[in-house]
DNA sequence: CGAGGGTTTGAAGTGCATCAAATAGTGTGG
DNA sequence: CCACACTATTTGATGCACTTCAAACCCTCG
């Protein structure tokens, strides 16, 4: 390498251990670490549509990511899309394929400018192997993930379209805020569609029910709840939580 | 105690012992450690419809599975359940409110004569992060059962409630096997219907309607399948993954 | 044999999907 | 900066899958 190219290198991996530094995930990992992860990342930038791993296709690499937003989804071989999870800046995604035989269980795709790290998985595996902090941070990790399913699944059974959409967007409120709060949709109402397991039709419609029902105010894509408490009562008494249920 | 109580509590523990020595959990774990957490197990027999625990409440005890059926749900304040999981001989339950500051984040029913060994999540816990094997064990059957979830979340957003049943049925067949098959359910029909998110009523309708479609005989509970690629084509073309999906 | 829970069947209603078309919104190149 | 093209969203009309409620049936077990 050129001297300028080791100076761009350098300054690379600075970048990518600083991102790294700020994820939950890491705050117990020492430093030696966490260089040795930026030394082998990659900055990824991705546009909206591009896919960053297949279901199926052999891993040796997870992500975290750094802003932007991922579905993570199954899909048919017609080509029908379940949306299982939708990733936002500062988590990771990937990881569960050590637990896969190196394999993607679902696929990743950016919904809309993303930019990424990858890292070798070879790397948090050797570490989870000698930190147990790390590691239970991880199972820390999956365990909420599967909490959250088990919600999904509930929402799935017990509520419909309405109560769903209610549900998703109380939890987009921040928790410490009251009285009149304004939300602006995080993306695509399709893909928050697909998210809650509806069609857009469906969900167009339902947002235009929840207006009348609890008295929205909506402009596009911005909505504003008036009254919260009533909006809970709404959904979450066809729910096992309440809010605020994280 | 006396010489008797002594001896008897030596037998169960000696039980108990050998119990969890086939557990495929604690496959890897040194004798010590099972013999530990014997000493400081229960065997609990419970019968159908007893709780084992409820979600929200504290916990510090998980349980293993030895013979019978158990359902994870979530219940809402009105009654009505969703069921999340249903749990065999073999499997264990109620470990992963380790991760949630030991507070069980479903409810546990028993939906047959069950019989259970309950065991400290203390030991479990500090065993844990001694023993990266038992560590990544328990990581990698959370990492199915996130998968089981995901496919959960598919098989109730793109498939109808026949198709949902002729998967479950598949699920329920020795991989090896071929040609003609004869499944008996494992439990009542409506605890499988609360499994697949629908009512009774409708999973016997749709039972009728893969009868029909698929030319199963069946004769109550017994179930004889004659073609099961036809099966398989018929509810996994509508999935991502392929027959033998398990 | 009778009681009680589980299952099936029937009739009716509802919520969501589907298809089609109109409208709004967004980004692009002239 | 506007006009055009393309995508996202909404709206309408219709059909179907599933739910709900009610009653009959079946099966098991005391």
């Amino acid at each position: 390498m050129s001297l300028t190219k080791i100076k761009r290198a350098n300054q690379m991996t600075e970048q990518i251990h600083y991102h790294l530094s700020n994820l939950s995930l890491f705050q117990a990992c020492d430093s030696v670490f966490i260089r040795e992860l930026a030394r082998n990342g990659h900055l990824l930038c991705m546009q909206k549509g591009q896919l960053i791993f297949g279901r199926g296709e052999s891993a040796n690499r997870f992500f975290a990511c750094l802003s932007g937003t991922i579905k993570l989804f199954r899909e048919t071989s017609g080509g029908v899309q379940a949306v299982v999870d939708i990733i936002h800046a500062g988590q990771i995604l990937g990881e569960s394929s050590i637990f896969h035989t190196h394999i993607y269980p679902v696929s990743a795709e950016c919904i809309e400018k993303t930019d990424l790290i990858s890292l070798p998985l070879a790397l948090l595996e050797d570490r989870m192997r000698q930190d147990t902090a790390l590691a239970f941070a991880v199972m820390r990790m999956m365990a909420n993930q599967q909490r959250q399913q088990d919600h999904e699944i509930e929402n799935r059974t017990l509520k419909n379209a309405p109560q769903r959409i209610a549900c998703f967007l109380l939890g987009l409120i921040d928790r410490n805020k009251t009285g009149r709060i304004t939300i602006d949709l995080p993306y695509e109402k399709s893909v928050i569609a697909a998210r809650l397991g509806m069609q857009p039709e469906t969900f167009s419609r339902a947002l235009q029910t929840l207006k009348r029902d609890l008295n929205l105010d909506i402009a596009g894509t911005r909505i504003t709840i008036k009254d919260i408490q009533n909006m809970a009562a709404y959904t979450c008494n066809a729910c096992s939580s309440e809010f605020p249920c994280a």
